[in-house]
RNA sequence: GGGCGGCUAGCUCAGCUGGUUAGAGCACUUGCUUGACAUGCAAGAGGUCACUGGUUCGAGUCCAGUGUCGCCCACCA
């Protein structure tokens, strides 16, 4: 048994606790200290992994604190608990901060170049993973080191080619010219879920067009239709000006032609339902190339689409004096040359909501790219028969809706990238422009279509969306496309732990891809976490300088501390605040556990020996107070056992603190303190106080071992075993729910509400607390005998001496004085001899008028209710029999 | 424009499938160097459960609507 030192340092525990654990090889599964029973069921947690950017943050130990839960908690049922901790290369997302670094070096990407910028990203996540895994081991994830899994290493490569390869053929990937979202400041595409809508005050600008007139071929002077645009540079890039067929203010406009200033082009006025008659003019310029409705009209009325914009935004290919310009100096400048001439019909300001990039918050321009799709439509109709039919399951429930309506309007995927670091997209281009999409890690030997050799073939230089290997992650940790040992024992996952704001990057691509290639959902519950916000309810970020550095939090309060606390306040699926204070309140819990085992150990009688082997408590010599202990433990044990279930890790947290400090602190120690000085109580019956007391405590430890590994491994290690019992709490097994003693609970509930109510008499009556009172209780028949066990503490606790016990009401009552205050505690009624006060009106009785007359409106309110409820007949005949 | 969520004590939040007198932490008041713990102990004050209507013997809990704050989705230039 290892000493407790007298102050709870956690720095001090924690870091020699994690290396036991490490050392005793208990993380694995499989691993040399695992205690796990092959007969269960395996259980996995697959970890989202972190983007290797940097370090993590509070929202990363909130999501490691709960995964680690769960594991632990199945460790210790006896499952083949696997925690597969991982990394994610999170391509754009380190490419970003890198190129910010570079930045600040007079480096850039393209001054690089490919090869050695793939070299520093390399020098740069060798260093940052390191941080980040050390900062997991610092929070206490068990997770299995050895199976540690990144998205850009070898068996990812592989699973990323070999599934995208099968999805080419299942013709679920393909190539084609389409309308992306282009990031001019990430110079890449993004999908569909990486803009972020951002309500802006634009400027809506009203332009006219000059009508062609048919007999010269010339544009009309005077003959204008004028349009309203926000974006006035894509005036070079159109190709049409669309009116709502049965508006009348440009009837018989369609069909005839009109002229784009600047590039000079006629082009036809053509006639479009989707056209809002009341917005702006009620004609619209349709620019097919760079926007999403446009390029849907143009290729309804074939029209041409240029593409007016370079790759870092700025206008090209107009052979205008435009070409060249960044698009927002373009802007001014058409502007004012349209003013110029006169073709300028207005203005006003305008809300809208533009696209900017996740990453960079560039402003997204639609483009059209050749690029990679992945054909959703089939697959996200799998993905929703899986949950509707159950076999995957969405914990909160509600977020089912929301998947539903993602799932069931979900647009193709486009996976290709104009970035770097990343999977390189296995398809390989022939001078002729045959594809060649192959899995093997040279590439193909040839051209599938014409043969032509290798060598005269090009790779697609783009690289994959990173959420596409994320995608494969649950699977692809595991050896697939192999058929492992692992796949086979491990797979699926059993819970998919994750926040509710990657639900569609990553939770229903996981879902999809995995379903399509693996034959069967990835995971069987998925348990979405809300997010971590600070005390006035603010996203945290870096830019707000909000945020909280977890590692900052357990050098202060402690890692068990810091996961208490983000459990704690926890709700699934909601959002909480995050403060100091809830720190504290956690760190303080640590500290008065420590201190309640430090008593336990320290009151060992002198007659166990510190070796001893755990004992059970013999029943004969158990006292009420330990039947109480031992059954209120059988309680929490059951009740936590169902929020586990429910995975309520918040209720979890809540009962095992209510337990552990508001009764086995509060009540259980007190009454074993004076029990165990008792010299008059026999010895065996103060051995069981303390076996009942290191019982109790030994199953609490092990309840609040999940939430809290660190504090509770290291008192469970100064606590006598049983023979059964493994080295290390990790692995020691779950509580079993013993049975209930109702006899106990209510005896010894009602002994707690009389020591209540005498402190509260004695308060009120602001007599000093140190004083031993005379008092006379009038205690049922029933309580008699637990009134008689536990007389000494209730005198101790209760600072009553004498305690008397009157079996008659009447008795008491002859004997009161005016100097006494009454107590009435349930069916306990104690009169305190308090001997203060000679005048009644002043001194005790108007005290007992006062407090007593309360008690007695409280309860006649109660009563009269609860009479009122029962003389009621339909309550009668309907509630059930147990409420009546 | 759709959808979802929050609104419970001064603050942060629990309250599961409706059932006696709605809870916790922090803050507050009054006392305590009580031999595990002042990171603590004891006692206390504090709530028309956002609002309106309904269902029910009974509603914080279920239904309808309103307000308010927030989030997600959505192609109106």
């Amino acid at each position: 048994m290892a000493e407790l030192s007298k102050a709870y340092t956690p720095k001090d525990v924690e870091g020699a606790i994690y290396e036991r654990w490490l050392a005793a090889d208990v993380f694995a599964p499989d691993g040399a200290g695992s205690t796990a029973d092959p007969s269960l069921p395996p259980f996995t947690i697959t970890q989202p992994p972190p983007n290797v950017t940097g370090s993590l943050h509070l929202g990363h130990a909130q999501r490691t604190a709960v995964e680690d839960l769960m594991i632990r908690h199945a460790r210790m049922r006896g499952h083949r608990a696997l925690f597969l901790p991982g990394l994610d290369h999170a391509s754009i997302a380190a490419q970003v901060v890198l190129d910010r670094i570079l930045a600040g070096e007079g480096e850039s990407r393209q001054s690089l170049g490919r090869e050695r910028y793939l070299e520093r990203m390399l020098e740069f996540v060798e260093t940052t993973r390191g941080v980040m895994l050390a900062q997991q081991r610092r929070v206490g994830a068990s997770a299995d080191w050895g199976r540690l899994r990144f998205t850009m290493d070898d068996g990812s490569a592989r699973a990323v080619r070999v599934a995208f390869e099968r999805l080419f053929r299942a013709d679920l990937a393909y190539r084609t010219e389409a309308l992306v979202n282009w990031c001019p400041g990430c110079r890449t595409s993004v999908s569909d879920l990486e803009v972020v809508p951002t309500p802006e005050t634009g400027t809506l600008w009203n332009v006219r067009y000059h009508l062609i007139d048919p007999k010269t071929g010339e544009p009309d002077p005077t003959e204008t239709i004028t349009v309203a645009t926000t974006r006035p540079e894509t005036i070079l890039g159109d190709t049409a000006v669309a009116v709502h067929p049965g508006d009348e203010r440009h009837a018989g406009l369609v069909g005839r032609v009109a002229r784009i200033p600047f590039v000079e082009r006629d082009v036809p006025i053509i006639a479009e339902e989707r056209v809002d008659r009341a917005f702006g003019t009620g004609a619209v310029k349709i620019t097919p190339a760079h926007d999403r409705d446009d390029y849907e009209t143009g290729l309804r009325h074939s029209l041409p689409a240029p593409t007016i914009l370079a790759d870092d935004a700025s206008v090209a290919n107009t052979e205008t004096v435009f070409d060249g310009m960044d698009r927002y100096v373009a802007r001014s400048e058409i502007v004012a040359q349209l003013e110029a001439r006169g073709d300028l019909a207005g203005s006003k300001d305008h809300e809208m909501v533009i696209g900017r990039c996740q990453r960079s918050h560039d402003v997204i321009e639609p483009r059209l790219k050749t690029q990679w799709f992945i054909r959703t439509t089939p697959l996200a109709e799998r993905a929703l028969m899986s949950t509707r039919s159950g076999r995957t399951r969405i914990l909160p429930e509600r977020f089912e809706k929301t998947w539903e309506h993602w799932l069931a309007n979900i647009r193709d995927w486009n996976v290709s990238r104009q970035l770097w670091w990343g999977h390189r997209i296995p398809a390989w281009y022939c001078p002729d422009g045959h594809v060649t999409v192959a899995s093997a890690e040279g590439g193909p030997d040839a051209c599938e279509v014409c043969a032509r050799p290798a060598a005269e073939l090009q790779q697609d230089p783009d690289i994959f969306d990173t959420w596409f290997s994320s995608g494969l992650w649950p699977f692809s940790t595991l050896g697939w496309p192999d058929d492992t040992p692992d796949l086979s024992t491990y797979y699926p996952t059993t819970v998919m732990e994750t926040g509710y704001d990657i639900l569609f990057f990553w939770v229903a691509r996981m879902m999809m891809l995995g379903l399509e290639l693996t034959d069967v959902e990835p995971f069987h519950t998925v348990c979405l976490s809300g997010l971590i916000r600070d005390p006035e309810g603010q996203k945290m970020s870096k830019t707000k300088g909000n945020t909280v550095d977890p590692l900052g939090a357990i050098d202060e309060s402690g890692a068990d501390a810091l996961r208490f606390s983000v459990i704690h306040g926890a709700t699934p699926g909601n959002d909480q605040r995050f403060g100091a204070a809830k720190l504290e309140h956690a760190r303080n819990f640590a500290n008065k556990l420590w201190n309640a085992a430090r008593y336990v150990v320290g009151a060992r009688p002198a007659t166990i020996p510190a070796d001893a082997e755990r004992r059970l408590p013999a029943g004969a010599h158990l006292g009420p107070a330990e039947r109480w202990l031992l059954s209120r433990a059988a309680a929490t044990v059951e009740a936590v056992d169902g929020a586990m279930t429910d995975h309520a890790f918040g209720e979890v947290t809540r009962l095992v603190y209510d337990a552990i400090w508001s009764e086995y602190c509060d009540w259980g120690l007190e009454l074993a303190k004076v029990r165990l000085a008792d010299e008059t109580v026999p010895l065996e019956a103060r051995e069981a106080t303390w076996w009942t007391l290191v019982e109790v405590l030994d199953t609490y430890l092990r309840l609040l071992h999940p939430v809290m590994p660190f504090v509770t491994e290291a008192l469970w290690a100064s606590l006598p075993h049983r023979a059964s019992d493994p080295d290390l709490l990790i692995v020691a097994r779950w509580p079993a729910s013993g049975a209930r003693d109702a006899t106990a609970e209510v005896a010894v509930g009602a002994l707690i509400e009389l020591v209540r109510g005498i402190r509260n008499a004695r308060a009120e009556a602001k007599l000093e607390p140190a004083r031993w009172l005379p008092v006379d209780v009038v205690v049922p028949v029933g309580l008699g005998t637990t009134f008689e066990a536990l007389r000494p503490a209730v005198e101790r606790l209760a600072r009553a001496r004498p305690l008397e016990r009157r079996l008659t009401r009447e008795a008491l009552a002859a004997t009161a004085g005016p100097t006494d205050l009454a107590v009435i505690a349930g069916e306990l009624e104690a009169l305190v001899r308090a001997g203060v006060g000679g005048d009644p009106a002043s001194g005790s009785s108007a005290l007992n008028r006062a407090r007593l007359g309360r008690e007695l409106a409280e309860a006649e309110e109660w009563l009269a209710a609860a009479r009122d409820r029962l003389a009621n007949e339909s309550f009668i005949s309907r509630a059930p029999a147990a409420v009546v």
